[in-house]
Order: C-alpha cells, then structure tokens, then sequence
DNA sequence: CTTGACTCTGACGTTACGTCATACTCGACG
DNA sequence: CGTCGAGTATGACGTAACGTCAGAGTCAAG
C-alpha cells in the first residue's frame, strides 16, 4: 500500500525519461552499473530511484570520466567525489588548451592558404609547427617524476603563445650571446651576467621547483635519444663550446655565491 | 648516380624523425595511407617524399580529421583542403563550446561541494543541469534542415551562459503577463505589445531566418514526441490556453500589418 | 488469439592504434 | 663464415562506449 512505489519504467520509457538510448542501459547493466530489477521474463524495471543513479552516471560521464571510474567513483561515493571533480577539471582544462592551439593553427593555415595563396603544403606546415611545440612536452614526460609533471602542467596554464614566442627569442639570443663571448674569463663580470640570464631562463621554466630541474638534467643527459625531429629542432642550441663554458660559468657563480 | 637519392630510413628511424610509431606506420600502410617501397625482405623503405606526405597526414590527425577523410583528401587535395580545413574549424570550435560548459559546470559543483556543505549529489545535479541545456540542442537537431541546422549553429558562438539567463527569464516573464491578460481583446493595445515582445524573443533565436523559423516550427508540432525530460523542462510553458490566445493575437497582428 | 510494438541476448562494427606472440632479417663481431 | 642482439613483419586480440543488426521471446490491445 505504499502510494510511493511508483508503477516502475521499462527500458524504452525509462531510457526517454533520462535521455539515453535503451542500448546505453543494457551497456551499464552489463557493466554492473546501473542493474535494475527484472520481471519473470527478465524485463528490466527500472524504479525512480534507479533515475537518480542514472543522472549520476550520466554528469560523469559528461564530464569525460570513463565508466570504470564512475563505478568504483559511486561504490564509495562521498569521500572521493570533490578530488575526483578536481582532477577532471584539470583534464578538461588540459584538453582546452590544446583545442585552442588546434583552432589557432587551422586559423593560420587559412589565413596562409587565403590571402598568400600559398600552396596546400605551406598551410599544412603552420599546422605541424604548432603539433611540435605541443607534442614536445608529451615524449618528454617520461623523464620526469609524478610529482614534477604535476608542477609543469599547473605552470603550463601560464604558457601563453606569446610567452613561448618571447622565451624562444631570448634563449636563441642568449645563445648568440655566449657564442660569441667564449674568450671571456668564466668568473669576468660579462660571463657572470650571461649566467645571470641562463639561470632566469631555466628558473623561468622550473619555477624553481628541484623536482622539475631535476627531470630537465634528465632530459638533457639523455638528448642521443631524443626523436630525431626534437634533435634538428633543437640543432641552433647544439654547439658544445657553449654548452661547456656555461657548465663553467655557472660553477663560478655558485662559488662567488658561496662567498659572497 | 643520384646524389639526392639519400638512403632510405627503415621503419623505426622513419618513425622517430616523424614522432610517431612504428606500429603508426604499419597501421597507414594498411590503411593505404602511406605505402613505402619494400625490400627483398619486405622490409619498408621509407624515403625523404615519404616524410612529407606523412607530416600532412600527422597535421590533419592532430586536427581531429578522421584518416578515412584524410585519406581521400589526400588524393584529390588541391580542391578540397581550404573547405576541410574551415569544417574542421568549426567542429573545433563547437567541441571547445562543449568544454567550456563543462569546465564550468564542474567549477560550480565544485564550489557547491566546499562552501556550502553540500551532498555529493546536489553538486551533480548542478552538472545535469548544464548537460541537459546543451543536449537540448542535440535531440532538436532531426527537425531542422541542414541549412537551418548551419545557420543554428552559426548563431550559436553568440550564446553565452548570461544571454541563455536572461532570455529565459524574458521568456517565462512574458509567459506570466500573458497568462495575466487572456482577457484581453486580441487586437488591444496591451495584447499587441505581449505580440511585440514575443516576436523579438523568436526572432533572438531565429536570426530571421525562415529555414529556422520552419524548424522550430516542426518541433513545436511534434512536442508530443520530446523526452521526457524536455517535457518536464517546458512544463511552465505548457498552459494551452496561452498558446491559442497568443496564436489569435499573432493573427491580429499580420492584419494589422498588412492594413497600416 | 492475433498482431504490432517492445524486449532480451548475443555478436560484430567503429577509431586509431597498443601490446603481445611468433618467425624472419640485418649487420657487426669474432 | 657463423652467430647473436637488435630490428622487422604479420596476425590477432584489446581498448571505450556504445550503434546496429539478427533471431527469438513477451506484452497488451482488439
């Protein structure tokens, strides 16, 4: 006699009531995630009830949480939900960023195909330009630990393509710089500013975080095995000498730190 | 005797200079997206023309561009890049829409969770909220044609969250003052001005465009068919004697019109 | 009791590869 | 020349979240 118990849905009906389609009921009834009640025939019935759990399921969902999580997510609910929404959010952001730089690269190549009337190829360069700024911190991810990565995709949200212009403009004239200051004494005041400005540079990047500094002195140590395309990328910062007297100049400068 | 005739790479050098992998190309070989020479052994030769047609193919991937289409855009490519790019565009486009939504949705819930102390499943309700706002305009879709479909979907970058706030709420005010005025005679003054403001609302979502208006139309029509929960959203609009009231007054209104 | 509308359970298709497993091949080293 | 480690080839299964039949049983109205 309880007036509560509603008459209880069947898939077709139930499915309208939350706007899925009847096969993505079955799909979560297989998966033990939403296992409504069956009758003699084994028709599902779903109670109100069940609709609130579908709902549930259904915002995960929304939100890009794969169905393996959700159900572990709903088994024991209250506790993990708050991170879980945090860290989703962090992936949701992550994916905007790189949409946006999807959007931006096609804008060029339209630009470049419209007005230049440059060839299919030409426009297809813009794109890869941006794919490999991208796609550089993604094969290097492995030479950092959890924790550093975790710090670099919180900083990334600051990288803004003009940042990344302007800080590419400064390593290459840094570079130069030393280039063409090799004769200068390590500890002479001109090697100690160019110094000065390389450690700006990695701090820039770092944040001053060790863990991070700690993945790029892995990164770099391994650079014989870097993707050939990062290698040629990266040949204008290939000469030695440079790479050899900064090593010097930088242990000056932790002596002259040292004491001051 | 070809100087320009470098060695060919095999496939996991050839991989590495295009910062894929070696599974990749197996996998566009027998796609027939990139197929290499072979050697006596079956080995793939991949030579330096290789590289750019795979570049292409990487660059349109990283678009989101499915590889049958870039398959057959790669054949006859000439023609056809410019429109694919600016398609794709616009589903980058209505994708980064989709995130933000849900980036949003989340910071809501989220906030929801840690200021006010509320349950796990009032944070989600806020995120079912803003799914069913955006699939509304998913189910919606068959009634439209294709040209109204692009039209919709023009219009739609100029939706913010604010502007959906504040028509719905002209709506349901304007809903309210006709139910308050069914007394009114049609071709009163008072009735004339509801007549007036119901229109601009339909022509904000219209743009004027007929193809649209034709669309909406069907869907009204067919109002018996919604989901459920779509009907339950439209409940505060469902009052009958509204809509014929209004109907009336709309044909008032072309008399009106058309004998200034 | 008949029908038309629904429902059930498989099972294969989709996308862009990852990940084995098994069998060859290449090139350097001794 | 033989061999061994590194690289390669093919085939087949796995992934995520269902869509789409196919074949068979069920419900409810007339």
């Amino acid at each position: 006699m309880d007036e509560s118990q509603h008459k209880p849905y069947r898939a077709r009906d139930f499915a309208k009531l939350a706007g899925v389609t009847v096969r993505t009921l079955h799909h979560y009834d297989r998966l033990g995630l939403l296992k409504p009640r069956r009758n003699g025939a084994g028709y599902r019935l779903y109670a109100a009830r069940d609709l609130e759990r579908l709902e549930h399921i259904v915002a995960l969902k929304f939100l890009g949480v794969p169905l393996k999580q959700i159900k572990t997510l709903m088994a024991r609910e209250r506790i993990e939900l708050p991170d879980a929404l945090t860290r989703q959010r962090r992936v949701l952001e992550e994916k905007r960023r790189l949409l946006d730089n999807a959007i931006a690269a096609v804008r060029d190549a339209e630009t470049a195909l419209r007005s230049g009337q440059r060839s299919d190829a030409a426009a297809l360069k813009k794109i890869i330009e941006v794919i490999e700024m991208q796609s550089d911190t993604e094969w290097a991810k492995k030479y950092y630990s959890e924790e550093a990565r975790a710090t670099i995709d919180e900083r990334k949200r600051l990288w803004s393509p003009e940042l990344q212009e302007r800080v590419s403009k400064e390593w290459s004239d840094l570079f130069r710089d030393v280039e063409a200051a090799l004769d200068e004494h390590p500890a002479s005041e001109k090697a100690q500013a160019l110094a000065e400005r390389w450690t700006k540079l990695v701090e820039g990047f770092t944040g001053g975080d060790p863990e991070v500094a700690k993945g790029l002195n892995n990164l770099y140590k391994d650079r014989a095995n870097w993707p050939t395309h990062v290698q040629q990328q990266m040949q204008p910062y290939s000469n030695q000498k440079v790479w050899a007297y900064m090593s010097q100049v930088m242990a000056e400068r932790k002596r002259n730190r040292s004491e001051p």
